[in-house]
DNA sequence: TGTACATCAGTGAACGCGCGTTCACTGATGTAC
DNA sequence: TGTACATCAGTGAACGCGCGTTCACTGATGTAC
């Protein structure tokens, strides 16, 4: 609640930068508070409008959170794909992967946290219409396949799938816990221990 | 809010029983609805009092989230004590733990998210004093204890304490995820799958 | 060139909600004299 | 045996909070005739 100048409303024809600001805004939000922060309220008062404005551009709260989830999902896919494209052997590359994927969760927890924190519920989502079946599947699903390429080019694995999910179950086990347990004693070595351990899929047990 | 008879007050002496009382409640919401339902006054009307009286037995909602979280963690510990006391080889052993493990995790996903889900912040909640740095370093150590044996006995590992957290995160990975997004295709084997790499722990690679 | 009108980008006040917490209190029961 | 008093287990009303959402509206700007 500032006393800075009343901001200019757009002129007309161009409500829908409104909209960008409002994403910005709530992007801004999550990073500085998490999704908590991220309310209509606060974002309206960010952006410097009411509340009721918002309306016109996001049908909810909801929708605003989901497209923050979207953009950084597309963010990590991003990520994944620079860690693939490095040199060295497919070993070093999903070794690469991985690291790039825990990077990001550690340098945009609050991001991290919407996407694969439980916030919201794609389920639920999905029930009551705030989202497509075929968004619901997309979502992810790219950075999955960067996953997925990195553990095929191994060409150790016999279900490719099913290995890349086991390799996401591990980083996310790590990226989540040193999110939510900073102050645990996490071993120096923690992250090169536990890459080894995922990247080792060893062929001779499947 | 029923019309049931009015509930009996305890005798004088007795008024520690309430404490019981209060805390199976938080748990039954806590089962039901997950640990936002588990709020002071909806403890209060399972209960039959009033909110204002919850405060001679505990010091606030954080106290009282804190101690589910406790018990659970001390019934994740004797899950895992008993999938370990299992015959079979060290490796069978190990693999009963981690099967143990994700037992619960599914069977109690409301009790497994306020001990792991970043539900409370243990960092914080020492700040504030609403608990010791005995109990923050307690919380979760038993069922680590346990876990690290069962790496001990592999005889495979030059870093014990290291490598049972190493399983620890890829469980949590599949645990928690399975818990947030249940609607994801996970493959039928993930979890045999999954417990094959975090048990292979390669010596070659230490 | 003027003017009525439609459109657009928002505003402002209000709704009901459940929350954690505080405060002063009540009414039954045991105990000391 | 009686009675004043302390203790105990709670109650009941109120506080201020921020929230998502609704409703009817305003005031500037462009456009059609």
């Amino acid at each position: 609640v500032s006393t800075s100048a009343p901001r200019a409303r757009n002129p007309r024809g161009e409500g829908r930068r409104l909209r960008e600001e409002i994403a910005q805004a709530a992007l801004d939000l999550l990073d500085e508070g998490g999704d908590d922060a991220v309310t209509l309220r606060a974002v309206a008062r960010r952006v410097g409008i009411t509340a009721p404005s918002i309306y016109a551009h996001y049908s909810g709260r909801d929708a605003i959170l989901l497209e923050l989830a979207d953009a950084a999902f597309a963010e990590l896919a991003h990520a994944l794909e620079d860690g693939r494209h490095g040199r060295g052997d497919p070993a070093d590359r999903l070794g690469d992967v991985c690291r790039a994927y825990l990077r990001f969760a550690r340098e945009q927890p609050r991001r991290y946290r919407i996407m694969f924190g439980g916030v919201w519920d794609a389920g639920q989502a999905l029930e009551r219409g705030d989202i497509t079946a075929e968004q619901a599947r997309a979502v992810g699903a790219r950075a999955l396949d960067v996953l997925e390429a990195a553990v095929r080019d191994l060409g150790t694995s016999t279900d490719v799938t099913a290995d890349a999910v086991v390799v996401w179950l591990g980083l996310h086990g790590l990226a989540h816990q040193r999110l939510v347990a900073p102050a645990f004693p996490w071993p120096d070595d923690i992250e090169d221990r536990l890459i080894g351990v995922l990247t080792g899929l060893d062929p001779a047990r499947t």
